[in-house]
DNA sequence: CCCAGCGTCTTGACGTCGTCAAGATCGATC
DNA sequence: GATCGATCTTGACGACGTCAAGACGCTGGG
């Protein structure tokens, strides 16, 4: 388990550690972290390599594996600490408003927003290839972060008294969110190459919730 | 440009070639192609690798840069086939009927199902580190298949006189089924740990649709 | 007829990569 | 104050992408 809060913080002032007494680092992992994820944000997923990872971190480059066995070890471990990240930023979503509808509209904001507050780390969420997704901690990282978008999707069909199937409708919007993710930049091209500004990604997944919404209300 | 038809033709007999002389290969670009789908579909883009491919087809580790100038050049020219797969499969879907609305469950069928009949490819298209973004002609071969997708949704709009953006319902869309492409395996796993057996996909687009174009309806 | 030119493909080399084995360093514990 | 385990380094290996230089075989002009 990765704490997030410590995750994020600066590179110098590293937590429970002896702030690198020359030979040991005293907070490695998380130095890692941050320097893969820096890797990735400049070079994509396609350039990262283990080695510039720990030149960054002004290590050996087999001092990685010492703490994450190989490569994929740490891309997990990124990919960890993203569905954490969207874990907290889910909860914090639904703690702006009561109404499910508001919450959802939030929700979206919040995963959209991943995206490009968390690139690097989004870039490595939802890859097969590169990272161990039987990972036990990745996948309940995954799973905890989905529960809050299940949660307040039964809410919405619970108080209104609604016939969709909760598991439907959370897919629903889980993909049309994730499609936005990926999508956003080719779809302000788009939109540019129409002869009409770029539209703001936050306005757009208000309609697009609205929509959604209007659509399961009227469900059979 | 790349030739749909011969791309997908078996190893042996290649079109307009002299069928390999020993020393030339005949028609390398396809071949190349189809051994880095194959790699690709094996091992995932992270696990691809340029001398694999030229192994594969039987030349040096060197040739293929003779046809693709590199590794990106090589993995472009396998996004382009990509879409230009997307854009023949979207014209056959929307020749199965002509309602707009079936026309679109059609089109969200043909490009979830591209996401298995053509695995390698999507691993590769949506990717801006390892393909050039900017070339031309990969950006020809997106727009035509985006082309398909917004004129059905402008036919829709345009016959039920609804007040819908035309750009905005089709960003909804493609969003979502391409949100769907990538969570589809995902969907399945969560599907079987809540008990259920998993969705059948092309169902689940069926009910995405008209709930969607229910929402589309109701628009102020 | 043949030979010059040109696409096509190969050989060989370079620096970088991920990983492994072996050893060095340091703090904690007895 | 010696030992032990966790932590990090050095050095090596094969595989990788790319570059320079050269070999091959068709084609067309003398």
């Amino acid at each position: 388990m990765i704490d997030v809060t410590s995750a994020t913080s600066a590179a110098s002032d590293p937590p429970a550690a002896k702030a690198g007494d020359g030979y040991h680092h005293g907070d490695l992992p998380n130095a890692l972290r941050r320097a893969a994820v820096e890797v990735i944000e400049e070079r994509g997923a396609g350039g990262f390599s283990l080695r510039e990872v720990a030149r960054r971190a002004g290590v050996s480059h087999t001092a990685p594996a010492h703490h994450f066995g190989d490569m994929k070890g740490l891309l997990t471990s990124v990919a960890e600490e993203g569905f954490a990240a969207l874990h907290a930023a889910s909860e914090a979503a639904i703690g702006t408003s009561d109404d499910p509808v508001a919450q959802l509209t939030e929700l979206g904001r919040a995963y959209v927003s991943m995206g490009t507050t968390h690139r690097g780390h989004c870039e490595v969420m939802f890859r097969t290839d590169i990272i161990d997704t039987e990972d036990p901690e990745l996948m309940s990282c995954g799973l905890e972060a989905y529960g809050v978008l299940e949660s307040v999707v039964r809410r919405m069909i619970d108080d209104e008294h609604l016939s969709a199937d909760v598991d439907e409708v959370t897919w629903l919007c889980w993909s049309t969110m994730q499609g936005l993710v990926q999508l956003a930049p080719k779809i302000s091209m788009i939109a540019e190459a129409h002869g009409r500004e770029a539209p703001v990604i936050d306005d757009l997944i208000a309609r697009f919730t609205t929509l959604m919404v209007d659509g399961i209300r009227n469900a059979p």
